[in-house]
DNA sequence: GCGGAAGTAAACTCGACTGTACCGTATACT
DNA sequence: AGTATACGGTACAGTCGAGTTTACTTCCGC
């Protein structure tokens, strides 16, 4: 016998994920995540009541792996502008990461059987980004709270189109290697996102971003 | 017997619909199909070989409807600019509708499973969409087609996001009733977009949209 | 080194699903 | 009217999956 109690409980959340991401909630069965976990399945239900709870854990697991991946704004550069480029283009980079890219689709799936998953999901991806993005812009430039939501929502929705619904509708390869802590990819195109910012720094004007420093 | 030959087919169609967009492709029976078209499974193997046959005729379906009702932006406005406008207002507006946006997370689901499907998927929606968006902006105003290209993109980015993440994980309610031919909703915010086509009309200059007209 | 907790392996229940077969019947065409 | 064809209803074959049960084995604290 390998693994005993929390080490086992993770083993088969690794498993699970792999399979699940592979072929579906649907599509995946206990028996299936037993054999790739080389367990039986009686341990599987020891750690998990049912196949549900066993997919919310593995979602769950990828949505906190997503979080600290993704830090904040302020973690990528001391220059309030560039932080702002680089955050963004991290998180383009963790959206191409093929755990995150099918765990989407999986949240997709399912949005109506579990809304409280597909929320979850929804949350931790665009709201957090989103409200970190806006914090960043109110505590480093003259935007007010209102200007910053918008401006924020909007060069996320710059920054991830087409590139978002490429991934899900798999037009575009995902990612297979997993992003380092705080690494930026070298296939992000910061000088595009560049652009970006500078398009929606000021709404108002269309003047050059108003960083304060 | 109420119905025979084609109109059966089509009945089949459209009570398969409702079931798949319901229900989702793996959680929706061929005897569930058949109780909601009050017909037989017998019937229902008689017109289509396989339920992917059948779940692919659907979606095909869908697709052309979405087609129809899309039209390209010189039919919204002889004004250019005010086109453009509207063309994006219809676009977000039928991505709330629910015959489409549910279509669109099946799309998603069965990424894997059926790459063609779902990359088609992609094409009618932003594909065609942006290369419409494209052709207008070549037409009407001083851009290259490059810069048409990336400003069409752009645009869309800016007027889909955060809703149609938002529709996708069922955060934002989805609309029920099926638009009409070309008439645009009540709810679409028109004056929002007016704003993002100002954003992306010119990025070499950030002016006003150099419209001709 | 012993006893209980935790793990393995396999068969098993029960239900659901796809796809097929059969038979009686209604419809369309001539 | 008569016949081929298409449809409805039901039963069936074959498969597969979630979750359970039983019998046996290994680990670990004491």
């Amino acid at each position: 016998m390998a693994r005993r109690g929390e080490a086992l409980r993770e083993h088969i959340l690794d498993a699970a994920k792999l399979a699940f991401l592979e072929d579906g909630f649907e599509r995946t069965s206990m028996d299936a995540i037993a054999a790739r976990a080389e367990t039986s399945k009686r341990s599987l239900y020891a750690h998990f009541p049912t196949k549900d709870t066993l997919f919310l854990a593995v979602v769950e697991r990828i949505r906190a792996l997503f979080g600290a991946r993704m830090r904040t704004p302020a973690e990528y550069s001391a220059q309030p502008s560039e932080a702002v480029v680089r955050y963004c283009g991290r998180f383009v980079q963790l959206l191409r990461w093929s755990s995150v890219a099918r765990m989407l689709r999986l949240g997709i799936a399912e949005a109506d059987r579990l809304p409280d998953l597909a929320a979850g999901l929804y949350d931790v991806l665009f709201g957090v980004t989103a409200g970190d993005l806006a914090a960043h812009l109110v505590m480093t430039s003259e935007f007010s709270a209102e200007e910053a939501e918008v401006a924020a929502n909007e060069l996320i929705g710059l920054v991830v189109h087409p590139t978002l619904p490429r991934l899900l509708f798999g037009v575009e390869p995902l990612s297979e290697e997993m992003p380092e802590e705080t690494r930026l990819a070298s296939d992000v195109d910061l000088d595009r996102i560049r652009r970006l910012v500078g398009l929606v720094a000021d709404p108002a004007t269309r003047a050059a971003p108003r960083f304060r420093r």
